[in-house]
DNA sequence: TTGGAAAGTCAACAACGCTGTCCTAAAATG
DNA sequence: CATTTTAGGACAGCGTTGTTGACTTTCCAA
């Protein structure tokens, strides 16, 4: 019955809200993830790396010197994932790990220039992809899609990816 | 450099296709896909069942009577993957899979009533989520994000996501 | 100075992807 | 009717990445 009237939503206050509609961004977002995570997966395969790293190098990259318990924090992770995640980055001489002046029991995280290499093969290809969905869709579409998804954070999340936002770079 | 003009996007013809623009757009679907899972996890937990079951249970429901090899394409992984989630949920009673009458060797699957009532309790959560932040970014960026979403899928899957939409229910 | 909290490491386990091989039954095709 | 293809299932084994729990080392405060 929601297909009677098949065209866009827009001008339609309730309809949006039918449970067809939020099911829609269910999908959506199920299908979007899988084509998100898609070229760093296809990057890594071969390596002894895997999603768990890159999550790892694009945050330690984003934020130089930050601690393992910071990560921690961001990555919404158990520290013993982390570690081991860490611990292979840094056998392989694309992180550092440099004990705390202040505090000799942080590590601060800083990528070598071949963890740098890496990142940059990576995020090149997630940028690029990302860069094209932006592109395709239009400013519009781009400012509803992070309202939408900022929207879906709890609050907690949301605090934090707000915090990286500003913090970053 | 970026950062010297930190208003909003809008009326940015340029600046909203900068590496930070879209850096922070990849950022927000890792936090979003987090706080977009949790809900499910966090019911299933406890359960002998796990995300790839909440998979599993939501297309077997949107697409009653689909096949095996069906549901593989959607899903995206192996035959043994799928299959070892199968025949847990058939085993716990949740699904049933009949055998075909014009062909014998699909196996037609259904969600029982056991099968019904979980899944019902798995999209009442994520629905509620993801109607929640509809409602509170508007119209205009549910259809943003939509478009977004769609751009971001690689051409073969945004045909399967789109076949999806128009068939289903 | 001692005892608790915090940062990090290590061991062992579970979920869920993957490959590969082999098997049956049914359908399709020559 | 014989052969090949297709749909599905079983089993063995492996890799990544999550989990909990126990253990140092270091810092700080009572």
């Amino acid at each position: 019955m929601a297909s009677g009237l098949p065209g866009q939503d827009g001008g339609e206050g309730l309809l949006f809200l039918t449970d067809e509609q939020v099911r829609k961004g269910i999908e959506a977002m199920f299908f979007a993830y899988r084509a998100f995570t898609a070229d760093p997966d296809r990057i890594l395969e071969g390596m002894d790396f895997g999603r768990a790293h890159h999550r790892a190098i694009h945050f330690i990259h984003r934020s130089p010197a930050t601690t393992v318990s910071n990560l921690l924090m961001i990555l919404g992770v158990t520290k013993q994932s982390l570690n081991r995640v860490l611990r292979s980055l840094i056998d392989n001489g694309l992180v550092e790990a440099r004990v705390g002046t202040r505090d000799k029991r942080e590590r601060h995280l800083h990528l070598t220039e071949k963890g740098l290499a890496l990142e940059r093969s990576l995020s090149d290809a997630q940028r690029a992809r990302m860069r094209s969905a932006y592109r395709a869709a239009g400013p519009a579409a781009v400012q509803g899609f992070r309202q939408v998804l900022e929207a879906m954070m709890d609050p907690e999340l949301r605090r934090q990816f707000q915090t990286l936002k500003e913090g970053g770079v």
